[in-house]
DNA sequence: ATTCTTTGTGAACAAGTGTTGACTTAATGG
DNA sequence: CCATTAAGTCAACACTTGTTCACAAAGAAT
């Protein structure tokens, strides 16, 4: 949020040479006068969040938007991101940067099978509820963003998978279950996982209907699992639906 | 496919007067083709979804854009439609109005339900290749689009999803399945199915990738029933889960 | 034959857009 | 302490945007 530089003035602002005029309400008290090194690009990847948060998503808002919304004047933009599409490719990244901190943190592979579920989820619900605007954001450019934005969450996506295959591959209960089919099973976890976050995102904050969700997506995984316990993989299986999909 | 106008060709011209002059053959020669009833909008409906498709959003693209690739003069669109939200509610509509009749036609309830998986994952995915514009156009606008349109197409799944809830209800083999959780496990179906559909549309169309996609999904499906096998419900499971989301 | 309604056209508008270049200022490194 | 560079400012550019208004043609209705 970036307070209060630039010698505040009248200024009598008619383009967008105001920085915090009147519409501007993102002013308040100038509490850090001094012009922050970094502290602008912060301003500007919270401002994008809000906006995207707030409008319909990141290709609707323009950069003079979230320019304004920062507190800093357009131009200024250009000394930290070349163009919105950099911001955009940043802002997923630090999204999946903070999620592998979180599991890895949280180390899953250590627990037993039995209460992985739902140690899980509430984990996962409780991070997507904490960082809502980075995942609200993820959520709208995943099939709307430019295509080096999808490509780069698909990506993203497609690593989170493989690392809970291999996760799953360390357990006695998926034993019986072949390489290709433990991929196909850790697809399936990730998709619920991610219409589960996707609902959180559209619920309101804190809504107590969240842990309705959580209930649910924990049964539909549980449900999952017993499925495991009867499936028998057949050696001639072989798909190859791995590889990266869009890069066109 | 819109015969006639469509795609204005190289347009070297400035403004976007120029509809059918003299670089456009279209004038003189056919009194009836040019000025057909519902034609222009058709035309607008088709070009919308092909800048879509092309483009990263239908909240990127202007109302001046879709009015040139439909050949159409800009104020010609208000002699149709609203406004812009007002085009993409009625491709909406359109959408699930197709997979309604198909859904229909299919009667997937007189089926034995061996063979209901991989039937119904054929017929979807067939389904959704046919459509590719429009089930594109709704895939990415169901969470980046505005307000009214997230609304209407998560009501629309929502009625599919208990659509297909019911259809469970019918099989023995889920009589010992309790309502709350065939909810559940429709979720979980249908979640499922709609990855499937947002992969085969991510990669090029008609690529042969799209059976290995395809016997995943089906895959995860029979997996998820042989979970269903081993359900019990429990009597105190109860959920709310299941009203409109986000009509904020 | 007349009206009325629908559909399409062209000009104009105020406002917003990305991007440029030339300056100013603050911080850093030698 | 000075030179260099990173960060921010301002004015201006050439466009594109949504929307309005008045007008023309043509079908349908009377």
């Amino acid at each position: 949020m970036v307070a209060g530089w630039s010698r505040v003035e009248p200024m009598a602002a008619r383009p967008d040479t105001m920085t915090r005029s009147a519409d501007n309400p993102s002013a308040g008290t100038a509490r850090r006068t001094a012009p922050r090194r970094g502290e602008a690009r912060k301003a500007l990847m919270q401002a994008a969040l809000e906006l995207v948060s707030t409008e319909a998503n990141f290709s609707a808002i323009s950069l003079r938007r979230i320019a304004r919304q920062a507190g800093v004047v357009p131009t200024a933009f250009y000394r930290h991101f070349e163009d919105l599409d950099a911001l955009g490719l940043t802002l997923v990244e630090e999204t999946f940067r903070e999620l592998r901190r979180l599991l890895q943190d949280a180390d899953l592979s250590a627990l037993p099978l039995k209460g992985l579920t739902r140690h899980s989820v509430e984990l996962f619900a409780h991070h997507v509820r904490d960082n809502r605007l980075l995942f609200q954001f993820v959520v709208k450019e995943r099939f709307s963003g430019t295509a080096p934005m999808r490509a780069a969450i698909h990506d993203e996506i497609r690593v989170l998978t493989h690392a809970l295959a291999a996760i799953f591959a360390r357990f006695d209960e998926f034993s019986h279950i072949a390489e290709t089919d433990l991929r196909m099973l850790s697809d399936l976890v990730v998709n619920t996982v991610i219409a589960l976050s996707e609902r959180i995102l559209e619920v309101a904050a804190n809504h107590p209907e969240d842990t309705a969700l959580m209930l649910r997506a924990e049964k539909q995984l549980r449900l999952i699992f017993m499925g495991v316990g009867q499936w028998e993989s057949r050696p001639e299986d072989r798909d190859e639906t791995d590889r990266s999909p869009a890069d066109g």
